[in-house]
DNA sequence: TCTTGAAGCTCTAGTCGCTAGAGGTCCTAT
DNA sequence: ATAGGACCTCTAGCGACTAGAGCTTCAAGA
């Protein structure tokens, strides 16, 4: 039987954010002591581990949440495979608008040739999308 | 002079949103009018676009904050290039770690050659991270 | 067995950047 | 004069935590 400071040890979840899962339905504690203390299994200490490299994966609770449905009741993984390729395409999608923003920022920190007194050419790009090259 | 409504829609940002970012102290009113109502000028317009068009570069408000107060006080943008480079450098670290996790998450979308009644292979590798390859 | 102090407990509130809704007032065009 | 769209303020909610107050419990050493 595990302590939360223990699970939290063990898996580098925080302890307040053990609370929060709990509190969001994800993850109870096998038994409580007398005095009220959380007290967990293997099978807890594995179901965090699950919930936190889904979290790394960037994940929502939501659909850590149903993958550990699917995951409790065996079976059919159409639904996980599912939530993980939308996953997928959206960080897909992510990793392309961000690229676009780096372009952008990169031009925007380069750009700066204004003499002394004269307006600084960055700042009023920020001010000016006319200046801007792609879509953002 | 411009109602809220029409500087939403001069600049796309929606009404709330801009009585927010008064709220946060990026953008007052020039003035209101006998019934309360906002009444923005051309500076406000021009100021609300800088807004707009950072937080699409995903600067947070803070930083805007910081570039308005730069932008007003002229002179010196040692600083701007220094917000702008380290949000480039965040950027680019964001674009790293989503690569890691596409690689990752297109690997775990694939695997799962389990037969009927075996469990299956994409959530098993959720549970573990010791199935990884990389860093996440 | 007693004591101490780390670790646990619950509850509330704060973070960021909005968004939605309630319930009321104002402005403007007809 | 009136209708109704646009405006006002205020409060609460989102997701995923984090921080703090104020209290209780547990475990190890004396």
């Amino acid at each position: 039987m595990f302590s939360i400071g223990e699970l939290s040890r063990a898996t580098g979840v925080k302890v307040p954010t053990i609370r929060y899962y709990e509190g969001a339905g994800l993850l109870a504690p096998e038994e409580r002591t007398e005095g009220n203390q959380r007290r967990y299994g293997r099978a807890g200490l594995e179901r965090l581990q699950f919930i936190a490299h889904g979290r790394e994966l960037g994940l929502s609770l939501e659909a850590i949440r149903h993958l550990l449905e699917l995951s409790d009741r065996g079976r059919d993984c159409t639904d996980a495979h599912l939530i993980a390729r939308r996953h997928l395409e959206e960080t897909r999608a992510r990793i392309a608008r961000l690229q676009r923003l780096e372009t952008e920022l990169a031009r925007l920190s380069e750009v700066c040739d204004h003499g002394p007194g004269e307006p600084c050419g960055l700042i009023a790009a920020l001010g000016d999308h006319g200046q801007c090259l792609g879509e953002h």
